[in-house]
RNA sequence: GCGGUCGUAGCUCAAUUUGGUUAGAGCACUCCCCUGUCACGGGAGAGGCUGCCGGUUCAAGUCCGGUCGACCGCGCCA
């Protein structure tokens, strides 16, 4: 049987309908009940009179989260009692019917009410049904379509990039060991090594999938377990071709969530970011002569960036350039990874960097090293054993392009993007140090 | 891992500053009343080892020590 959604009842005044779906609220004045229905397209009213008797029995049991279908007439509200600002606000369904296609117990906390996040991460199976959350996971999904949808349309293929490996892409630490296996194996922190390798399959080729970091960390952007989104392109000039990508693929996903998440982002209270042209770009040295200049922290002898610093260059780049995003490049080459390509116009320094939104950092972008005595060599500056690399090493053994790429934080896209306070909440089930979908046992 | 803040009813919070009767409120829940509500309203009720262990004191939710847990910050990172 074909379903009636909620959102299409309008079309449907005085006709009779059937509709499945939760109670959401329950205001029950005795001889008149008031019902408010969920399904996953919006909400309804809906009124059982006085005359429906065996609906009025039915309905004096009913409490928030009962699952039901309904049969009733899509009426006209009488003016007075039109709400004007809510979904279906001057409509009703008079309801002649309900069945009860599964009872609930009462919520253990308060729907729509802010919690603390402890209590909203234990009841995750429940808080997820609320308005906010439902929000926060439309737009996620919206962002990983238009990730797929852009660069298919750029010519990638994507693949699915192995999730249990032997060598990791950093050189051992901050990854889970995994049991089982006759060699050492691990879960992936990154998809690196062999998104590079299928730039010799497919030239050009992005992964949508987790990765995982063995980080005690606690902290509101950290997760043990998250969404990187990966792209890899060949035959490019250098890093900045990357970054024109990066630019153009979240210009992209602005726009797809301008068409779709409208409603979403009125929920949330959240903005959809202005992507420009052309994102600002500084080298680390540029960025930390700003730092010194417009916010008095003289950090020049540093090698990276603290958190704080990251801050403060966003908010520069807000106020100088009016853009939520900033590239910070050149970092030096001694704390970039193995493969990354080191620039010859400024030697010790590196052929990419990251992409500040917000405050955080949510990409790091290179060019990656192509040529294989330059990769060996670079292995071997930082303490690799290329031997452990050979499987990897046969790519650029047998002819790579000039190619780089970058990983992007769904997480922290999707947190910086909406406002939320802690990236957790961006994350369907976030793990961390005490928590894998606690069992409520103690 | 380190530092800070916190832990009171199913949930969100008062009472802790200055130790002092029987630890309160809103929401949710149960029962009663209610024909136009939409955070419905009105009345009644139930619900607490104040995270846990120990100490100080005539007296501890409140002070002290420990422990467990949470959140925030930091290192590292996307």
């Amino acid at each position: 049987m074909e379903r009636t959604y909620i959102k299409d009842l309008k079309a449907k005044e005085g006709q009779e309908v059937t509709i499945k779906g939760w109670v959401d609220i329950r205001r029950d004045q005795g001889k008149l009940i008031f019902l408010d229905f969920r399904d996953v397209t919006g909400y309804v009213q809906g009124v059982i009179l006085p005359n429906a008797t065996e609906a009025h029995e039915v309905g004096a049991k009913l409490r928030g989260e009962w699952v039901v279908e309904v049969r009733g007439k899509i009426n006209k509200r009488p003016e007075k009692n039109v709400q004007a600002d809510k979904q279906n606000g001057d409509i009703e369904l008079e309801i002649l019917a309900i069945t009860v296609l599964g009872s609930a117990k009462e919520l253990p906390f308060e729907k729509e009410a802010p919690l603390n996040l402890d209590t909203y991460l234990d009841y995750l199976p429940l808080t997820l049904r609320t308005d906010k959350a439902r929000a926060i996971f439309k737009v996620q999904s919206v962002i990983i379509n238009a990730f797929r949808e852009f660069l298919t349309s750029e010519g990638f293929t994507e693949f699915q990039a192995p999730k249990l490996i032997g060598e990791d892409a950093e050189g051992g630490a901050n990854s889970f060991n995994v049991e089982y296996f006759k060699h050492t194996a691990h879960l992936a922190q990154s998809p690196q090594l062999y998104k590079q390798i299928m730039v010799g399959i497919f030239e050009r080729v992005f992964a949508a999938g987790n990765v995982y970091r063995a980080e005690k960390h606690s902290t509101t952007r950290h997760l043990n377990e998250y969404t990187s989104l990966d792209l890899e392109m060949g035959f490019i000039k250098d890093h900045t071709d990357v970054m024109k990508m990066e630019t153009k693929l979240l210009a992209f996903i602005m726009k797809k969530l301008a068409e779709t998440c409208s409603v979403e982002f009125a929920t949330l209270g959240a903005d959809i970011p202005e992507v420009p042209a052309e994102i600002p770009s500084l080298k680390l040295r540029e960025a930390q002569r700003v730092i010194k200049d417009e916010f008095g922290t003289d950090c020049s002898n540093e090698p990276d960036l603290e958190p704080q610093h990251e801050r403060w260059l966003c908010e520069y780049s807000k106020k100088k350039f009016n853009s939520d995003f900033i590239f910070v490049t050149h970092f030096p080459i001694s704390k970039r990874p193995f493969y990354t390509y080191e620039d010859e116009n400024d030697p010790g320094y590196a052929k990419g960097g990251d992409l500040l939104f917000r405050g955080v950092e949510i990409t790091t972008l290179a060019q990656r090293i192509h040529d294989y005595d330059t990769l060996v060599k670079s292995m071997e500056k930082k303490g690799l054993n290329p031997e452990k690399f050979s499987f990897y090493l046969q790519a650029f053994k047998y002819g790579m392009p000039p190619h780089g790429g970058l990983g992007l934080g769904l997480e922290r896209l999707t947190a910086k993007l909406l406002n939320l306070e802690n990236v957790k909440e961006a994350a369907l089930f976030p793990r961390d140090l005490n928590r894998i979908d606690s069992l409520l046992s103690q």
